[in-house]
DNA sequence: CATTACGTTTACGTAAGCGTCAACATAAGC
DNA sequence: GCTTATGTTGACGCTTACGTAAACGTAATG
């Protein structure tokens, strides 16, 4: 009954549009674990949503070696109040630069709405005088 | 009546927290250019809000070479319809990278919120059977 | 059975963004 | 006039995240 889904190296190439070589070295950073079929990788549902979720905290700016240190953490979460703890705090901090990145958008957005409008402004004057 | 406010490579330093080989590198790139008092750099406001904005830019992930195609391209703003046109295109594929990422950034929010109300009822359990 | 197709490891190369000397010039303060 | 602070231009070094090529194994396909 186990329903596996599995992947080949290049269903998750096509899938998330990357290369085998960025797969294989996700692998060799520990951010990926693939089972082997004799040398060669087979890739499950989570190695799938792993990969997922690194390419978003890719796209967000952060490092590989920070996306490992964050996923070990998320994946350990232990029983002892103190790492409780830390890992919450970890969190808040995390969150806390994502706010300022939805910030710095934000401004970078409204900035472009001004300059979008002096420019069709311009090209409005520029077409009216043909 | 030219009431022009200067500043040294340091004051940014201190202003930005960020080091003078830093600046530098930035002027080397060509997204600075400062004036010369008999080799000395002198930045003024227009320099220091160009800081910003790379330091903005930066943080949103854009490397140092599309901040620079892109103030260049605000820069320029040219007067004719072609070129008016495809500044826009390009101020609106920006727009598009930009709102990716913010959906980027309320998912991750909404995972990490996830895990810390998992987390935090986890430490409560763990607080009471003490 | 020869040819693709797909996979593997090893290893060197590269661009970005500075850090870190070195070696020197100039300016200000005492 | 000497020291200290601040500035300058090289030039080499380093890390991250892969690209790229070599040299090879295995599997499927006509």
């Amino acid at each position: 009954m186990s329903h596996a889904t599995t992947y080949t190296i290049s269903d998750l190439t096509k899938h998330f549009d990357l290369t085998a070589r960025t797969i294989r070295f996700y692998e060799a950073q520990g951010l990926l674990s693939p089972e082997r079929d004799n040398n060669r990788r087979i890739f499950d549902e989570r190695d799938r949503v792993r990969l997922k979720l690194i390419l978003r905290a890719k796209r967000l700016g952060f490092t590989l070696s920070e996306i490992k240190t964050t996923m070990d953490l998320y994946d350990n979460h232990p029983n002892e109040t103190e790492q409780l703890k830390y890992v919450l705090d970890t969190i808040d901090a995390h969150r806390k630069t994502l706010q300022q990145k939805r910030y710095d958008i934000d401004n970078t957005l409204a900035d472009m709405d001004e300059m979008s409008k002096k420019l069709r402004t311009q090209l409005k004057s520029l077409e009216n005088s043909i």
